[in-house]
This record gives C-alpha cells, structure tokens and sequence, in this order.
DNA sequence: AAAAAAATTGTACGAAGGTACTAGGGGGGC
DNA sequence: GCCCCCCTAGTACCTTCGTACAATTTTTTT
C-alpha cells in the first residue's frame, strides 16, 4: 500500500522540509488536476497567510472533491485558532510548516492511520480546559496543601527570585529551601521551580467570568 | 523494532477481542511483574467499573514504574468523563474494550508513533466548545519586543518546558533555544527563565504543565 | 509519653540553565 | 557592495537547581 502525499502550496520555496520528509510526494498549486490521475492518500494544505485566505474554505472545498483524502494543514505562522478552525472543517491534522522531516512523517502515519494530529499547545490547552469543567477547585487549595513555611517559600519563588535569596529572606540556609522546595514540588506534582510560579501564576490571578460559558457545553 | 503488548485486567474472559489482535500480547494482573522482563511498548489497562478504580490513580501508578510505556485504556463502560481522566493522567488512548481487533490494532499504530487516540465523539465535543475560547490575546506590550521566533521561544517556556523540549518542538537545537532566550532576557530585562515566565503569566491564560507531549488522534 | 509531622542543615553529584566567544547563511535597507 | 538583523549552531565554562544519601531539633498530635 503505497500512500500518495499531494501538497498544495503556492509558495514552494518555503517547502524544504516537506520535499526531504517525502522526496516522492507531489506539489500543485490545485487539487483538481489530481483528482483525475487517482487521489491522493494524503493532502498537506499550506496555509501561507492565515490573515488573507480562510482555510476551513480550502479544506470544504478540496473535501467536496476529495472525500476519502485525510488532509492536514501545515502553516507557515501556527496559531490555536487556525488550528482550531482547521480541525473543525475536517482536517485531520495541523504543524508547522517547518517542521523536520521525520516530525512530518510521523504526522504522516497517525493521519494515515486514521488518526488526528494537534499541536502539544493547543492539546494541553483543551485538555486543561475540559478538566477544569469537571473538577473546578483551584486556588486556595492549591497553597492549602503546604506547611506555612512551605507556603512563605512557594510564593518567594513564585516571584521570581533564586534559592539563595529565598534563604536571605526567610532567614535560613539555601538547603533548608531546597528541603521546602522537593516536598513542594512532591505535593503540587510540578517538575521545578518554573513549573510551580505558573501554577501560582495561575492560581492567584482573578478569574475571566466571560469563560464561563463555554463550560456548559459538556454535559457530561 | 518489535513491539510488546502488555495487557493489565483482572477480567480475562473479557478480553477476546483484544487476544485477537494481538497473539503475543501478555496479560497479567501487575506491571510490576513486567518491569524486570523489559517494559513493554504499549500497555493496555483494562477498566472494568469505572466508579470502583480511579483509572487516574492506576495511570499514575504505571507511569511512575514505566515511564517510556504508552498506555491506552480500554473500558468495558467507557464514558467521556472517564475518557478526559484517563487522557489528563497521561494515557495516550481510550477506547472500548469490546472493539474489533483491527480497530485496536489501528489504535496501536497510532499510539506507538506518539499518537494520542480519543473518541470521535469527546473530540469533536471538545473542539466545539473550545473554540470560542481561544480569543484573549497575549501581552502585546511585551511580546511586541520580540522577534517572531524569540516569541515562540518565550510562550513555549512559559508553559513551564525545558530547554530540550522547546528545541524538540520547534526542530532546532538546544544551542539555538539558549540564544533566543539569551536575547529574550536582554529585552525584557529578566534574569532567567522564570521571571520570563512570571512576567508572561501576567497576561497570559495559563496553561496545564504536565503534558509536554500530547498529539491527539481519532478515526474519521 | 510516644508518635508523627514539621523545620532545620549537611555533603555530594548529576542535570539543567545561562553566558562568553564565535560564526555562517539569508534578507532587507543604504 | 556593505551593513545590520534574524536564525541558526558549536564549544566551553560556570552557576543554579534538584535530589540522593542522610541527621538533628522543635512542634504538634495521638
């Protein structure tokens, strides 16, 4: 079974990366000519300008034409909401343009596969977002689970200052707050440092009440 | 490049169609077992009353002892609510435990290539209502500072990711990582990459940290 | 009083981060 | 042509971080 990868771009000069990733693959500037020779098994749409041309336009467009095609949207720019728009018109994955070769081909068996590719980005994002719908207690429970003193060196670090400012400060030795830090990161299951001032980050700030909305579309 | 199937299930005679599929695949009550024999590619964790086990708790568990082992979940009552646990604890698939063997063969192949498999139904759920929430714009004032790539730089380390995993995600090498955050402090006049993160999560929607390599798949 | 939890500090070491110096290719402006 | 910026990347070096073995003292709980 040999898989057919058709690209329709018209800025060919910006698919280096593509052409190393499948040296057989073809380029065109239309689906159309190619729906006569056999289609394709795979369709890399790239999308140039997200600005100028609506890409859920091109997938509805080369679908009606190409029904059995998988296509994937490779963008020059990647945005969440390009990608989001692209996987709502029926695409069944979306990278970056520029991506190594062994990054496409990868995407290239998942789609083949029957599967659908998203960026990390955007996966974390909505998989954060659906798992605050169902387990909505952040905030104070976050710092809740921390000693006192474990909290005093959360939010130290939380503002951004190192280990052995956190000492100077509280007044103890740089691998007292070491010690502070590994049992934080043990219960708040963050990485480091980095890891625990976003979560505080995120904790501390105020909520956007118009984001509450888009909850209610899971009912369960 | 052989891979092994590893299934955990204290209901056996469920498990026919699955035996199916794979022939060599072993079954067995405990992971534990199996990480002296070499860890297996691909562990399949059979949920058979979701309200009884916790299928987060077990995914932790199993990730705790094999890290490199993708898991997939296969449910005899799969639910989308079960799914999105199962999915933010780190399994990279979910599907019913009754399917045919070659849909299960297909979700293997998805996975095995870092592949995540979801339901057609919870993916288009979740797109749909993520969609609109994709709108609060970033941080001009700073973001603006940068150049394009120094900008990709600076939001992939404020999801709070290493050095090596920006470079993975952006296809360059860690050296060049490092440059970009070297000019990045200089504008933003920050010390390092933790105040950088400070600084973004002001304005930025945060973002779930735990997840730095999640690729969604589903059959169309 | 005994046990448990919290707070403190030590040494040592590998991993990660950040910087200094350097440098080549590409693109745009002068 | 030349200059400057952007993106890329290599080696080297030092710092910081995180954690592995600890241990001691104080406070709280049972």
């Amino acid at each position: 079974m040999m898989t057919m990868h058709l690209c329709l771009s018209t800025q060919i000069k910006h698919l280096r990366r593509w052409r190393q990733a499948f040296p057989n693959g073809h380029i065109a500037d239309s689906a159309k000519e190619f729906s006569a020779t056999g289609p394709p098994t795979l369709l890399w749409l790239h999308s140039i300008d997200p600005d100028e041309s609506r890409i859920d336009k091109s997938i509805f467009a080369i679908r009606a034409i190409l029904p059995e095609t998988k296509i994937v949207v490779i963008s020059n720019t990647p945005s969440q909401q390009e990608a989001l728009l692209a996987l709502n018109s029926g695409a069944a994955g979306y990278c970056h343009a520029q991506a190594s070769p062994s990054f496409l081909q990868q995407v290239a068996t998942v789609v083949t596969n029957g599967g659908l590719w998203i960026g990390s980005e955007l996966m974390s994002r909505i998989l954060a977002a659906t798992e605050q719908l169902q387990t909505s207690e952040p905030n104070h429970l976050t710092l809740a689970q921390l000693t006192p003193r474990e909290q005093e060196v959360a939010l130290a670090v939380g503002r951004g200052i190192s280990n052995k400012e956190v000492a100077q400060e509280l007044a103890i030795t740089e691998r007292t707050v070491k010690a502070h830090l590994g049992s934080i990161f043990e219960k708040l299951e963050v990485r480091d440092r980095l890891q625990l001032a976003i979560l505080l980050s995120r904790d501390t700030l105020p909520e956007d009440p118009t984001q509450s909305h888009t909850y209610s579309a899971f009912p369960g």
